[in-house]
RNA sequence: GCGCCCGUAGCUCAACCGGAUAGAGCAUCGGCCUUCUAAGCCGAGGGUUGCAGGUUCGAGUCCUGCCGGGCGCGCCA
């Protein structure tokens, strides 16, 4: 787990910390500082040490939050957790927003905030607006977030769609963890499948020239394919016409026809070369390759997913970066000749067996290029590199590792973060999702029937690991079972009151600082502050452990003080402090609460 | 067969490096609009956390073995 192991040790080494920090931190620096005392009077051995775990309390009589620490180290200080607790509070050093510390049950202690250091919170919101949550945690580090990548051989149907909202997620979390985030589509222009789309492609084209010619079982059958074939065929006319008898001359019998497809369709894209001849073969390639990508590229576009950068495999290839990295593993004794191709002894890193990497045809593979691609993005400077892929790609990570490892890379440094299938519902019952059916299986129709807000939200609701059932009804309906309106509607909400005001010609200038917050005595008010207070840990956390759900609930639960808050109390009232201060606590709510929405890239309307 | 992920209320899911009485939403039942938007709120019922062991002050969480579901085990990408 990242976690914040060096803040501890920068106060075991006596260092002031001056960044802010929020209150949960803090109270773990505090705690920390007890346990260095401590540590020092020999009371507790220094070897024990370890960062203290603060949490949050689920019960208020239980204070603001509680660490296990006496109950943990009690063994190590040869005392009973209770005495050691003792001694813990006693050592800590003195904070005006801390109230009250107790021992409570079998050893927690309990920390009671103040309730000056409660409504500070408000303020604090108010004055720094987008940047409250924001942390430096990251301190800079350069990391890469590698996500979607879809083959560009069609458009991005539903199943991308949950890699490309997590991913982005993700990515704009560190972003505001304080890490220098990299967003890059690693886009798959080289190799076999690409091959089939142009060959499928120029087949159409050859249709629409008048030719007749039997559409491959293998090749792609969508739509978009006899788009493009339109577009070469209305631009270049015959240009790239062969005789049918021409293109299927030596060509075997397709699967149907009592043939094999791999290669029939093979034995077509050897044709295609051969006819079109360098050049044109290129064309017709690149006209597919640049119309589908510039299709995801707009289709990402308008779910709020944008990239820092598009990486070609073909340019890996053409740089010889693949040579270069078969070469580094050849030198260091890792490949192998087997059967007339190229091996690499991933089974001594941890796989479970070795890999080919270079094709008795002398064709690199697939995972040869990846090898490439994770050495480059190492050499390219990154700290840490994520990649987020589909689920159904498991089996593929120890041999990206071990390829890492071999290349002495720090294989630690690499994250995969495996996405779970999404499946849709509608009407209660699975949609199935092939592409002869005509059901909507693209990320664009998904986009159309329940709005980019609501695919978004609904796409990073559960965690990533866990299978996601995707209700479409749900997403559509505009209830109060929609979470996405339910949330969008406590930030209207507060807008409306705003306008109201200003209807009613009543004076909603806020106070100066923390002015009157001392009013907010109601337990409305004292649960408001208290989860306005934990949106920065909460965001911290939802970074670090790469859990965008986390936010998710978050704002769930902050939506919903917000509206039984506005069910229990008038805001609008005669009391012009008290207004105030209410006025003053349902803006930061709505700060946060747009905050959040921001980072989930779904929008915070003003009214609905 | 081997490997990875998952199993929590009728359904969909939370549960902060193991912590105090396992929490939400939906669904069901009963209430709240003359007030800033009822796309809202309040209340009730609903649990042997798949099963069996183990580790320890403490297990939904860690370990072992079963049971059930998903995915993966190409010189495809």
């Amino acid at each position: 787990h990242a976690s914040s192991s060096d803040r501890f040790s920068v106060i075991l080494a006596g260092w002031y910390f001056p960044v802010e920090m929020h209150m949960k931190a803090h109270i773990q620096q505090l705690v920390a500082a007890a346990l260095e005392s401590l540590a020092g009077q020999d009371v507790l051995p220094a070897e024990a040490l370890r960062e203290p775990v603060i949490e949050r309390t689920r019960d208020a009589s239980h204070g603001d939050f509680a660490t296990n620490v006496a109950m943990v180290l009690s063994k190590a200080a040869r005392s009973n957790p209770r005495e050691l607790a003792e001694k813990v509070i006693a050592a800590l050093p003195a904070d005006s927003a801390i109230e009250k510390v107790e021992i409570a049950g079998p050893g927690f202690i309990n920390f009671f905030v103040s309730a000056a250091a409660g409504y500070q919170v408000v303020p604090k919101i108010l004055e720094q607006k987008h940047r409250f949550g924001r942390s430096t945690i990251g301190n800079g580090k350069r990391i890469q977030v590698e996500f979607v990548s879809a083959n560009p051989t069609g458009p991005l149907h539903v199943g991308h769609g949950r890699g490309a909202a997590y991913g982005a997620t993700v990515a704009d979390l560190l972003h505001a963890a304080g890490f220098d985030v990299h967003r890059e589509y690693y886009v798959n222009d080289a190799g076999r499948q690409m091959d089939i789309l142009a060959t499928s492609v120029w087949l159409r084209y050859l249709e629409l020239a008048g030719e007749e010619v039997p559409f491959p079982s293998n090749g792609y059958q969508g739509d978009y394919v006899l788009d493009i074939a339109a577009t070469l065929h209305r631009e270049f006319g015959d240009v790239y016409r062969h005789a049918s008898a021409e293109v299927f001359k030596d060509v075997p019998p397709d699967e149907p026809d009592g043939g094999d497809k791999e290669e029939h369709i093979d034995a077509l894209i050897r044709r295609a070369k051969f006819l079109l001849e360098e050049t044109g073969y290129r064309h017709v390639f690149d006209l597919g390759l640049n119309t589908i990508l510039d299709d995801i590229r707009d289709d990402l576009e308008l779910f709020g997913v944008t990239y820092q950068n598009w990486y070609s495999e073909r340019s890996l290839v053409d740089s010889g970066a693949v040579e270069r990295a078969i070469d580094t593993l050849t030198e260091a004794g890792h490949i192998y000749e087997k059967n007339g191709a190229r091996w690499f002894r991933s089974s001594a890193f941890g796989d479970e067996k070795d890999r080919v990497v270079i094709r008795d045809n002398g064709q690199a593979t697939y995972f040869a290029s990846d090898i490439a691609y994770h050495m480059e993005k190492f050499e390219r400077g990154f700290d840490s590199v994520i990649d987020v892929w589909g689920a159904d790609h498991h089996g593929y990570v120890p041999r990206v590792r071990a390829a890492l490892q071999a290349m002495d890379s720090k294989p630690d440094d690499l994250d995969v973060l495996l996405v779970q299938f999404a499946v849709l519902y509608r009407s209660g019952e699975k949609v199935q999702m092939s592409t002869r059916s005509g059901e909507f299986v693209t990320l664009r129709q998904l986009r159309k029937e329940v709005g980019r807000d609501a695919a978004r939200f609904f796409y990073v609701m559960r965690k990533s690991e866990q299978h996601l059932d995707f209700d479409l009804d749900l997403a559509k309906s505009q209830s109060a079972d929609n979470p996405v309106y339910y949330v969008q509607y406590a930030h209207a909400r507060v807008h409306q009151v705003l306008k109201r005001a200003a209807e009613k010609q009543i004076d909603v200038t806020l106070s100066e600082g923390d002015t009157n917050l001392e009013l907010l005595t109601e337990e409305h008010e004292q649960a408001l502050l208290t989860l306005l207070s934990s949106y920065p840990e909460k965001l911290e956390s939802a970074a670090l452990n790469h859990e965008p759900h986390q936010l998710c609930h978050y704002l769930r639960d902050l939506a919903h003080a917000l509206h039984t808050y506005y069910n229990a109390h008038q805001f609008l009232v005669e009391d012009t402090s008290l207004r105030d201060a209410r006025m003053k606590l349902i803006l930061a709510t709505r700060q946060v609460l747009q905050n959040g929405l921001e980072l989930l890239g779904v929008s915070a309307p003003e009214s609905m």
